[in-house]
RNA sequence: GGUCGGAUGGCCGAGCGGCUAGGCACUGGUCUGCAAAACCAGGUACACCGGUUCGAGUCCGGUUCCGACCUCCA
């Protein structure tokens, strides 16, 4: 009767019914951020993204270990520094130990995770506190032979492993193709091929990031911290692997090729890649120039923005797309979203306070049918590849009903009790559990409720007496404060924002 | 150049062969001392040209425009 969970695997180009590999349990990668600068929002969404994707499997009941990396062995930046590492390159800049500079990003991102209410991780390994395991598996796909030494750097060697196994599968691409588009980069000299990829780089005299190993001072290649970190805490083949679309070539297949190449296996059943954010249709990036911090979106610090919105708009906002779209950031767009989450939450807050009542109405079978297809919707949408959007729009037509009910137009009997208990719960986890919203309050203590409360009887005492005046001066002054005054058939209400 | 994806109403944004997406904005109504909120009702749509089909934003072919990846990137 229930729906399946499908998702979208990059791999196999569709959607494909959601299988764990072990009864129960469910294995969860998602690459994390570098942390060599503040995260921007184009970060923000895919780790959003993902926590709703965790979440919504922990509501399933399975059993989730969700492992988030943070990368923190810098990596080559552009042509522009000679391949300096990035975060050495920092560090020299604000004179501060690489370490420093890594905990100081790594808190930041912990900050900006939580202000969007995204739950920890299980497991959050850190590529220098797993080098050695980096260097066992360098050595074994030199073992297996697909990776060559040349000047203290290992690389693999793409064109002998594509004799065995396939490379390109996952973004598609053909080795011919990309061969012809190469670059001339820093050490391709060194390589065999220009499609080799450094699994251990010899680090420069100014390298300050530099561990020993057997090829000589230097640091882990680019893609093997998550091949590595993944292997050791889901084990060679687990479920799902996500990260951001761009890391699909070259970073997830050179990961695939890494897994495949030292012990045979391809890692990842289900990959999954969330779309890119784009501001005026451009994609925002650090080396675009265009990211927007989460924090002038907050302030409304920004020249593309009249206001500021605050987290849980934002996390809103950007849950009313679908993981897979690009996401385009517009002023209006923020507007139109700020509006409808607070009246969702409006609806959230009525909710919680709506009790079940029989008032002699008889249980009406067409309402019970359809509040009991929203609640079956809401399943089905989330089923769908973690369609957060269409949820929403459910959430919506159920805040219709819920209002309803509140404001006595639609009798709360024309339901069952049992519906209506479903109809509360299913909303209430819907929006607190799986979407991960919650109620921005003043965030101070009860004392604002109290003193509110005392102005609105003060005001209610000058209706009584027909003071229109004072009564309108009383929520004038509200309004002005932005605390909205709500003058209902049950007697007066307030919200903030 | 290669590979892949997208073009939906005033704005955003789902859907992807037939069944109202949804939000915001707008208009009318209910409620109210007046408002606000809430509720009810309403309109406007699938880039362009062909084709398949009883029926196409939805499938196929072509055209135009836009984007992503091919180099660190969520």
């Amino acid at each position: 009767m229930k729906s399946q969970l499908k998702i979208y695997n990059t791999l196999a180009r569709e959607k494909q019914v959601f299988e764990p590999q072990v009864e129960g349990h469910v294995g969860l990668y998602v690459c994390g951020p570098t942390v060599y600068s503040d995260v921007h929002l184009g970060n923000c969404r895919t780790f959003i993204c993902f926590d709703v994707v965790h979440r919504y499997l922990v509501y399933l009941g399975y059993k989730v270990r969700y492992v988030r990396n943070i990368t923190d062995v810098g990596h080559l930046v552009d042509d522009q520094d000679d391949g300096e590492d990035k975060i050495a390159k920092r560090a020299k800049l604000m004179e501060l130990e690489p370490m420093e500079v890594v905990q100081h990003y790594t808190n930041g991102f912990h900050e900006m995770m939580d202000i969007f209410n995204c739950n920890r991780p299980s497991i959050e390994p850190t590529a220098t506190g797993h080098i050695v395991e980096q260097i066992e598996m360098v050595q074994q796909i030199l073992d297996k032979g697909f990776a060559y030494e040349s000047n203290g750097s290992v690389y693999f060697d793409v064109k002998k492993y594509s004799e065995s196994y396939p490379y390109g599968e996952l973004s598609g691409r053909i080795l011919e193709d990309l061969r012809s588009g190469t670059r001339e980069l820093d050490g391709q000299s060194e390589k065999k091929d220009s499609l080799d990829f450094a699994i251990w780089k010899a680090a420069s005299e100014e390298h300050i990031m530099r561990w020993n190993s057997p090829w000589g001072e230097g640091f882990p290649g680019w893609h093997l911290e998550c091949s590595v970190m993944s292997q050791k805490y889901l084990g060679k083949t687990f479920d799902i692997h996500g990260g951001g679309m761009d890391l699909k070539f070259p970073h997830h297949e050179c990961e695939i090729a890494q897994s495949v190449a030292s012990y045979g296996t391809s890692p990842v059943r289900y990959w999954m890649h969330t779309n890119m954010v784009t501001v005026n249709g451009e994609k925002m990036g650090k080396s675009n120039g265009n990211s927007i911090m989460p924090d002038e979106l907050f302030t409304g610090n920004h020249e593309l923005l009249t206001k500021g919105y605050s987290p849980m708009a934002l996390r809103f906002f950007i849950l009313q797309s679908h993981y897979s779209n690009n996401f385009d950031i517009s002023n209006d767009a923020l507007q139109a979203s700020e509006k409808g989450y607070q009246r969702l939450m409006n609806a959230y807050k009525v909710l919680q306070g709506l009790a079940y009542a029989t008032n002699g109405t008889e249980v009406s079978e067409a309402e019970e049918q359809e509040v009991q297809k929203l609640i079956e919707q809401c399943h089905e949408r989330m089923n769908d590849d973690f369609n957060t959007a269409e949820t929403i729009a459910v959430l919506f037509d159920m805040s219709k009903k819920i209002n309803s009910y509140n404001e006595k137009k639609l009798p709360i009997s024309s339901i069952s009790q049992e519906t209506f208990e479903s109809l509360k719960k299913t909303f209430t986890e819907f929006v607190r559990d799986v979407l991960g919203l919650k109620e921005e309050d003043a965030g101070d203590s009860g004392l604002t409720d109290e003193l509110i409360g005392f102005i609105l009887e003060m005001r209610n005492a000058s209706r009584e007496r027909k003071d229109w005046a004072t009564s309108d001066q009383i929520r004038d002054k509200l309004t002005e404060l932005k605390i909205q005054v709500k003058d209902g058939k049950e007697g007066v209400s307030w919200t903030v924002g």
